[in-house]
DNA sequence: ACTTTTTATCGTATATTTGCGATAATGAAT
DNA sequence: ATTCATTATCGCAAATATACGATAAAAAGT
């Protein structure tokens, strides 16, 4: 990509992007819902769930982490990971911002 | 990436994954604004709005194109692109729904 | 101290994304 | 018919993303 251009829109636009790009892959939202569903948020169980490697659901989950959309304890051999509402929320209000924003511009179609 | 591991999940998950790759790019997200304010739809501004190349920019409305989240019709020199709402409401609902069905899960958080 | 279990990280390979310039294509205008 | 304006596509380069195996790290149990 040569240079980052990225950094010449919004930062609002940026942070939906980067949210939005959290969330662009199956395994990803795949392990949100398998955090929600474990209110114990014990997690190796996740790897056995997904079929993925170890190593690569470990990937993902740093990258929800990066992006906030996750908390993790990092409490020895086993560690405990689990949705972080806070900003969840926060995006889900962007997100339908955003939504609510386009279609009040122009609701009728025109083409 | 060695082999596609994205169709060993559900079909939902990966719909959603795919929409939320369209969006992940803070240029087309920009796009979408920009379309959303003509009302007229006739769309070489774009490239003048934007802070990058004409063949970017085409590249990034094919791309949304391809997510069904925009129509183009390509009739002659210029060509018209606008906001597909039909696919965009769909992909609303079914964002929110995810939201829901994470928070109906587990609304207080464990860590 | 040693093993076991669990998770993170490193290195690597491949695929995809992002971006641009150059070029083609297409209809309008002259 | 030729030029002009507009947009799509091609080819390329660089950066990211995806995936895995191998290895390290770290606490718990023996």
């Amino acid at each position: 990509m040569a240079i980052h251009k990225k950094e010449e829109f919004t930062q609002k636009e940026q942070d939906l992007a980067t949210f939005a790009k959290a969330i662009s892959h199956p395994a990803r939202i795949s392990i949100l819902k398998v955090l929600a569903n474990k209110n114990e948020c014990i997690c190796g169980e996740i790897v056995e769930i997904l079929p993925l490697a170890q190593s690569t659901v470990s990937q993902h989950l740093k990258e929800l982490k990066n992006a906030g959309l996750i908390d993790g304890s990092i409490d020895g051999p086993r560690s405990c990971y689990c949705i972080n509402w806070k900003t969840f929320e926060k995006f889900n209000n962007e997100f339908n911002g955003l939504f609510t924003q386009l279609k009040i511009k122009n609701e009728k179609a025109c083409c």
